[in-house]
DNA sequence: ATAAAGTACTCCAATTGAGAGTATAGGGCC
DNA sequence: GGCCCTATACTCTCAATTGGAGTACTTTAT
């Protein structure tokens, strides 16, 4: 039988499909790729080329400079039909990872400086990560992309990425402001306030409340397969 | 030297502080707190109960149901401390997994009836997490909710989480319309639309693109700690 | 009376993450 | 010419984590 592969296997193979890559490369340059969307080691890529070529999806050749020895991995045939595969599977939902919130629940605990603190650290993450998605944006116009022959499709992530950490990085601005224009961090007479706020949010379901008898999931979702 | 604790730990005890819960209600009740916003396995609460009860920062008691027992745990002063001490330290960065878009990235290696039905997919749970939004709204404006007192921090979250959510849920529809307007996968006559889009699309990141030496992340960032 | 679903966990094999460790290459500086 | 610093190119290990299977009792529905 063979290993099972997982989404970080997809994710390596999917990379390797623009075009060989030595695996110190394909470690440093998932940065231009799958570091926020995922996001993983990077003795994990190490470990994943080995299988995918032991597996035969991947194709490596060792190159020398001087007496060092590189790896550089390019896609099979039968990894790309592994690809091909894969994309007729189900695919796992959206997940993500966010102590912020859990801080913002147990945040009485603490002073207020400290939730401040975190917060301000997330708009400056929210910004950086744009800066980056920035970056990718102009590379693409500017037409110097790797993926340049492939716009029509990135575009489509680049979209994604960019309206996500918008809305992110706004929630942190005016939950920072919320926060400042308080005394302290007891409940003492925002309750109400509060309420008259979540009334507001768009919760815009429309089909799906009136009649999905959607299977309450015991189960975790996977993250991963 | 006691064992480390991570975020998952704290987020136990975090759910803990509210009031106490038996093992089993705690996993299974991890849905209407952490579960969209950080998801672990249940086996893994199981064991962190365990840890953290043997740390003194929860406190275990064993009750009986006919034959069976069920341990209740509360949080100690301990584990109050514990929390407090941690909301002093840096917060771990915003992460997500989202398989998608590496099929995205991929999709032309398959045909367009396939990555419509994963863009469906990526819909559908979007709408799944929101209609679960909409209840904790709904729970709170009817005053019901376990942790009715703490509205004022609570709207926070659910606003996050019904903005982030709106703005996926919008970005599959939108994607999934530009897509379903092709004939095929092809980059034919799409790249130069791509450019125009792209070109539009917002990064507003006034003072940080001015001048901000960001140190080049050589790292992954940690997602745990 | 019986079956199905819910409660309340334990245990295990396989993956994964984070970090430490090893070693060579190349450029700048004195 | 020697030294230092940084980049390249990995390997190894340990602890944390996951998903799943397994056990066994309780409650509800038929």
């Amino acid at each position: 039988m063979a290993p099972q592969l997982t989404t970080t296997s997809y994710a390596v193979l999917a990379q390797v499909a623009v075009h060989p890559w030595s695996t110190y490369e394909l470690a440093q340059q998932r940065v231009r790729y799958f570091r926020y969307v995922w996001p993983r080691a990077e003795s994990a890529i190490y470990r994943e080329v080995k299988r995918l070529s032991s597996m035969g999806l991947l194709d490596g050749n060792k190159e020398w400079v001087g007496k060092r020895a590189r790896t550089v991995y390019s896609i099979t045939d039968k990894g790309r039909e592994a690809l091909r595969e894969w994309l007729a599977t189900p695919v796992s939902p959206f997940a993500m990872d966010f102590e912020a919130l859990i801080r913002l629940f147990v945040a009485p605990l603490g002073t207020k400086e400290q939730i401040v603190t975190t917060l301000t650290q997330v708009r400056d993450d929210v910004r950086e990560m744009l800066r980056f998605g920035g970056e990718v944006k102009q590379e693409f116009l500017d037409g110097i992309s790797v993926t340049q022959d492939q716009v029509y499709i990135r575009a489509l992530a680049v979209d994604f990425f960019i309206s996500l950490l918008n809305t992110v990085g706004a929630w942190a601005e005016r939950t920072l402001a919320e926060i400042e224009s308080w005394d302290d961090l007891s409940p003492d007479g925002k309750n109400e306030r509060a309420l008259e706020k979540i009334r507001e949010l768009p919760v815009l379901t429309p089909e799906s409340v009136e009649r999905t008898p959607v299977p309450p999931r015991t189960q975790l979702h996977p993250r991963r397969r």
